[in-house]
DNA sequence: CGGGGTTCTGTTACTATATAACTTCCTGGG
DNA sequence: CCCAGGAAGTTATATAGTAACAGAACCCCG
């Protein structure tokens, strides 16, 4: 196996799933970004762009930033991957393929491990609604929020 | 006038009682840190590491990244500024010097105006209290907190 | 069949952001 | 005086992201 979040079939249901919700959005989930995304799915942990791009190289050596970037791009507004602020880094969605967001952005929120650096993904509707509400106490419409907590996760914390 | 977020007078004020809080903390608010305090203070929109180090090189012309980035890195050690992870930008503390948290991190959002630019920082009790229980809810010991909502401001929206 | 878009990828070059590593300077305590 | 520690200077480099143009593949339409 491949290490990472899942089996080796877990990984192609995942991918399936991303080309279906791809098909219903009338984009392409062509190869370069399947390779990509697949990239992102595997890794245990965020990964910067030029890290996707090493790992990317050993099946495309002609690859260059632009080429990873542009993959990320398309998969980030497809809402298959995020990005992670302050790592600079890219996550599988964790919701893909649950079809209750086919494509485009949900309210999601990080946890981030300062220590083992995994990364859990939740998606808590008070957080999200309690935004929403001291957003517009000042008058201000709400988008896209970044919620990226530091901390320990509970296996670390177990340990120590 | 310098342009920004106060008066020359409320500028001074702030810069005090940075001086006074890094007393209090038995830390050194030197001229360079106090230099580049007040550009982080008088700018009008969160300013990049760079445009700071070229305002910087009119008054210190050997600036180089490195000075800039560990003054900012003692700064936001104090509390005294904070970074904007979405665009890679610092903006002054809007509660530093009011001494409800003199040194150290304070729980606090920042909501973006995508038109306008401007970045108006709150402290929601509500926010941090949800995202605390949702951390807490998966196990996991919640650290510092980045929450930025891109939006549109009341200004702009008011506008348009 | 043959343009002529559009979309995707390749390629080169570059800009922006951030840090490493070593040196120098200054200050305060013995 | 000497030295220990913190701050700043200096050089080089690492990491992140984008611009701009060229080529290829595909599809649609006439």
């Amino acid at each position: 196996m491949a290490a990472g979040q899942g089996s080796a079939a877990v990984m192609e249901r995942r991918l399936s799933a991303a080309e279906a919700q791809c098909a219903r959005a009338g984009v392409q989930l062509t190869e370069l970004r399947r390779q990509v995304l697949a990239l992102v799915l595997e890794a245990e942990q965020p990964l910067g762009a030029y890290a996707l791009l090493d790992r990317l190289k050993t099946q495309r050596p002609g690859a260059a930033p632009p080429t990873v970037y542009r993959a990320l791009d398309f998969l980030l507004e497809q809402g298959l991957i995020h990005k992670v602020e302050r790592l600079n880094a890219f996550v599988g969605c964790a919701g893909a393929g649950h079809d209750h967001h086919a494509g485009h952005q949900h309210a999601h929120q990080f946890l981030i491990c300062r220590q083992c650096g995994q990364t859990i993904e939740i998606s808590d509707p008070m957080v999200a609604r309690a935004l929403a509400e001291a957003a517009s106490r000042v008058g201000f419409q709400a988008g896209h929020a970044v919620v990226e907590v530091e901390g320990r996760c509970a296996t670390c914390a177990a340990v120590a």
